[in-house]
DNA sequence: TTGTCATTCTATAGATCTATAGAATTCTGT
DNA sequence: ACAGAATTCTATAGATCTATAGAATGACAA
């Protein structure tokens, strides 16, 4: 048997068939990658590739659950922690822009290219994908709850929106390695918090700001 | 005027040609659309497509062009106009979201699939895309500098953030026609300007803040 | 009607591409 | 070193798909 360390090399070369086809499904969009392309980025001949994935549609079915799994479980952790509603909002805006770096190609090709599986196969990334956004939906229920937010904020919209500006990010941060996230991440955060307008004693260090000044 | 409904047939078709084109596109994608798929749905056989586009390729040019031309356009007539700042993105976020309603799929063709294009046929399309974006962000500065906005405010960023929302929306725009337009528009605009925390009488009727003695 | 031009059709060459079958090679434990 | 299992290779069937050539059809002016 040894099916466990044998299943290692397996598992190695799995985990690179997986990250080549991530790399070619972004480059040139599912149906414009070949089997050749991600073979041969892989180091072996078209033909061995169906060692690893049934079929090419199978392949994009494990990139996209690889691409985003794990952003997902992040999430989780997130939206499960005890910090305050504003730390939860710019952890996540960091998890989902960091995730743009990390498994980039991945990520983004679940993002493009998941509308090209089948139903059935698509129904546990869009679970995924919705649990993400439900989460997300919560953390601004809570915030507008503890009075952090206006209580007449569209959770729904919010999260929506957020995730919508995050993905747009996304496609530049891949294509430009050189961009701050940092700071990138501080200035997402900020704008959903504040908007641009100049706003009246900003700095939320404490909560007694609720106690004077009416409009100037 | 023999020439002119001569042309009229030919223009005619060429018209629903490129819908047609842009309508496949956006549902299987640039590489994952045949030409047979286009001349089906156009009602000819798929050799006559040749009569319209000189390749597949030039097709999908045609496509994304005729989904950018008139947005940009729009663009650069609500930058000249004369309105405050806030109306400005306003308009320009109803520009954009409207886009995705009518000529939704030719727009989203340009936004996904432009970049299978050869880099000569992309030139055009990008400086027409950076010139919208170089627009908006203007349209901040100005708002900036007259006041309107926290004068801290990285316009390049803002600019991104906002065309990176709205066309996150776009993807849901098109797949749901029953999304309320108008509302979107407004959470939209109130989300960049004021962000999601509670603000002190924010209201600004409009009189008070522009008219006192900042220079231009 | 007849000739001319515009538009569409049929048929196909030539180039891919996916997936499978079976042979060849490499790995691992004994 | 050997046997069996795991991994990769070669070769190819069968199914597309793009683009072109040339025939057929339709519209219209004279």
């Amino acid at each position: 048997m040894a099916e466990i360390s044998e299943s290692s090399r397996y598992q190695h070369q799995k985990q690179l068939a997986i990250r080549s086809a991530a790399s070619v499904f972004a480059e040139k969009g599912f149906h414009g990658a070949s089997t050749r392309d991600i073979a041969e980025r892989m180091g072996i001949k078209q033909g061995s590739l169906y060692y690893y994935f049934k079929s090419k549609e199978d392949a994009l079915g494990e990139v996209c659950l690889f691409g985003i799994e794990d952003y997902v479980e992040h999430m989780t952790s997130i939206a499960a922690s005890n910090q305050p509603f504003e730390a939860k909002l710019m952890a996540t805006i960091t998890s989902h822009l960091s995730s743009y770096r990390e498994r980039n190609e991945a990520l983004k090709v679940h993002n493009d290219e998941r509308l090209y599986l089948p139903e059935d196969k698509r129904a546990k990334l869009k679970a995924l994908g919705s649990r993400y956004r439900q989460q997300l939906e919560m953390i601004f229920e809570e915030g507008a709850s503890t009075g952090a937010l206006r209580d007449t904020v569209d959770c729904h919209f919010a999260a929506q929106a957020v995730i919508g500006m995050c993905n747009g990010w996304g496609d530049i941060i891949v294509r430009d390695p050189d961009l701050d996230l940092f700071d990138l991440i501080q200035k997402c955060t900020d704008l959903v918090l504040n908007g641009f307008v100049e706003r009246r004693k900003t700095k939320r260090d404490g909560n007694e700001a609720v106690v004077n000044t009416k409009d100037q």
